[in-house]
DNA sequence: CTGAAAGCGCTAACAA
DNA sequence: TTGTTAGCGCTTTCAG
């Protein structure tokens, strides 16, 4: 008779009050204020509520009257799934959820599908900031958030957008520490696996233009520092092969790394730009019998987990505290009228895939 | 002069349409339902719009009005950043979360702090439905879930709740074909480590009312699954030890291992809850040279990526699946009138650390 | 301590 | 194709 249970509003505020023939001030005061009535008429209405299965105020209407919606929106560039399986993303979302429980906003993921671009979503979702979390320059979702009247935060990307509290770390400085690591071992022809440069598919190689005119600040700040390491060595970085890959998984690094050692043989280090697409050069490695680091060389970039685990030669970043910090910063902005800029260090990891050079030659027959 | 921007409301559906001379409606289409008016006067709203800095329907207006807020709120037992270290959390979120990007909708994020338990959170939720995942029968977060005239899907656990969906997999099952298979292999005396059964802090031996008392039925089906397999061998359920953890980390596993063989040594395999437990317990093993699966078998439950790695027996279950099927469930709800309940298969999966029982003698002396 | 009045910003009939 | 009329359910001054 009455149809599925917890599926109707059976009852608002406006009625209760009525019920009770008091008014509707009061039964708000019973909820929000209750220092504001007397205990027992509170109870009385706290009864009633229950008896007429009224379930408290309603959010939605509480949040346009209150101008809040207590949770803060995260813009994520992949599909939404995607970040649960990215080990940074995944770190980076725990440091934010803890910002968030910790000033009790929820944590709304707003969808995304890259194929077809809903910004509809975005204008949907109703929260009281967005965390843009390492988007392209040119994303459209991302140009909706900047529409929307609510403060925004952006992690690692897009730069210099005016108006936005950004919070990243500093990919270029550890890229070249690691680069001057691996000079001082004796590299010198050296190959550079990297992320996505551009909005479009594609896999293969990335010559100058290409890099430099990434959408992706972060990747053409790791490979500038690589490029800024390896020129203090007097290496020419046009001759460098760097390969990119669109999709950002162990097999993309695996693929990569195969087809830039078959056109490069010479190169004795494999630069990867992240520790996942090292992990899948790992793989390759070994697959292919290429003794790591002895004949090769392979570093990363991140310090997730599996990589510690596997022994990865890498830049750490401080993943989980970018996530806090891009929270904290959203939602403990006081009365900060200039956007802040926060930039965390990262720190050279040294562990087993790097080793000396050694020249290719040295691999052919016995001299 | 202007203030900080993206931070103000400037301009709203009614003073646009005033500025325009037209009416709210012919705004509100502008937006909503283009075709219900000239592409020119779409056009020129669109064109006001901007220039007033007019960031379209406000949607927390429009859900009060829709009555829909285009969100799923997502509930979990624990703090809201565990769910992005746990790697069975991690799966289900994946699968949820590619459900609801599928649907166009977001996904809330409840923050519910294990400490302040902040019911306030659930009701402040702007969402039209809610995913539970895993919680304990007595959650109070729970029981302002289902005050919410909303639809809720229950995962796992809490059971039996009247007119909630619930998605689930066959734990017990999965646990009895586990069990079978240690018995088969001769394993007559066992330990068994499990996760948290009661909502306190408890870290110890749970002996048999303990357990069948637990408010997390997951865990009672897990145990009594075991404990069908070894009735099934004439063991007698009261003589197995059952060591209990409240933390679920690998380093409680390995604790709660240590604890166990300490007290009981003449254990022949060790059988742990979940993946995560029994990793630990891997681990322990490792430090404590204890040979697996020569002198103890050691076996998980779930399925978890890393499980693979290490070579672990155990029962997998389609976690990322599970979390998409709640998610549709919820979702997708038709007219369906009666709550539908769906239990996912699991499947043994022998690996590298269950082997032949060899009674603990065998290790003493040269017999 | 309680009540009356005034919207928050929007959409959905229904008419014109 | 456009406008008019009614709220969605709540909070919040400000008086009593």
């Amino acid at each position: 008779m009455t149809g599925p249970p917890h599926v109707r509003r059976p009852a608002t505020l406006a009625s209760l009050a009525a019920e009770l023939g008091v008014s509707r001030t009061t039964v708000s005061n019973a909820y929000n204020r209750p220092d504001q009535l007397s205990a027992p008429l509170r109870e009385k209405v706290l009864e009633a509520a229950r008896r007429l299965g009224y379930p408290g105020p309603d959010p939605v209407a509480r949040s346009l009257r209150t101008r809040r919606a207590g949770a803060v929106g995260l813009l994520l560039t992949e599909a939404l799934s995607y970040a649960f399986r990215d080990p940074v993303a995944t770190g980076f979302l725990e440091g934010l959820a803890l910002a968030c429980e910790q000033a009790g906003q929820g944590l709304l993921l707003v969808p995304v599908s890259p194929e077809h671009a809903d910004v509809a979503a975005v204008h949907q979702a109703g929260v009281d900031g967005f965390v843009v979390y390492s988007v392209s320059e040119d994303d459209p979702h991302f140009r909706a958030v900047l529409e929307r009247p609510v403060p925004t935060v952006v992690c690692d990307q897009p730069v210099g957008v005016e108006g936005v509290d950004r919070v990243s770390v500093d990919d270029r400085e550890g890229m070249r520490a690691l680069g001057r690591h691996l000079t001082s071992l004796g590299h010198r022809r050296i190959g550079v696996l990297c992320m996505r440069l551009g909005p479009h598919r594609y896999d293969g190689r990335a010559d100058i233009p290409r890099q430099e005119a990434s959408s992706y600040p972060v990747q053409r700040e790791r490979l500038g520092g690589v490029r800024d390491a390896f020129a203090e060595a007097g290496v020419d970085w046009s001759t460098v092969p760097v390969y990119e890959r669109y999709d950002h998984s162990p097999e993309a690094g695996a693929t990569a790394a195969a087809e830039l050692l078959a056109a490069h043989p010479e190169v004795t280090a494999l630069v990867c730009t992240s520790d996942v697409l090292a992990i899948g050069a790992l793989q390759h490695a070994a697959e292919a019998r290429i003794e790591v680091p002895g004949r090769l060389t392979i570093t990363g970039f991140d310090g997730v987990p599996e990589a510690e685990r596997v022994g990865l030669t890498t830049v750490r970043q401080p993943v989980r505290r970018k996530g806090q910090v891009a929270g904290e910063l959203l939602l403990e902005r006081g009365e900060r009228n200039r956007p802040t800029l926060i930039v965390l260090p990262t720190e050279l990891v040294v562990r087993d895939t790097s080793g000396p050079a050694v020249p290719v030659e040295r691999f052919f027959s016995g001299w």
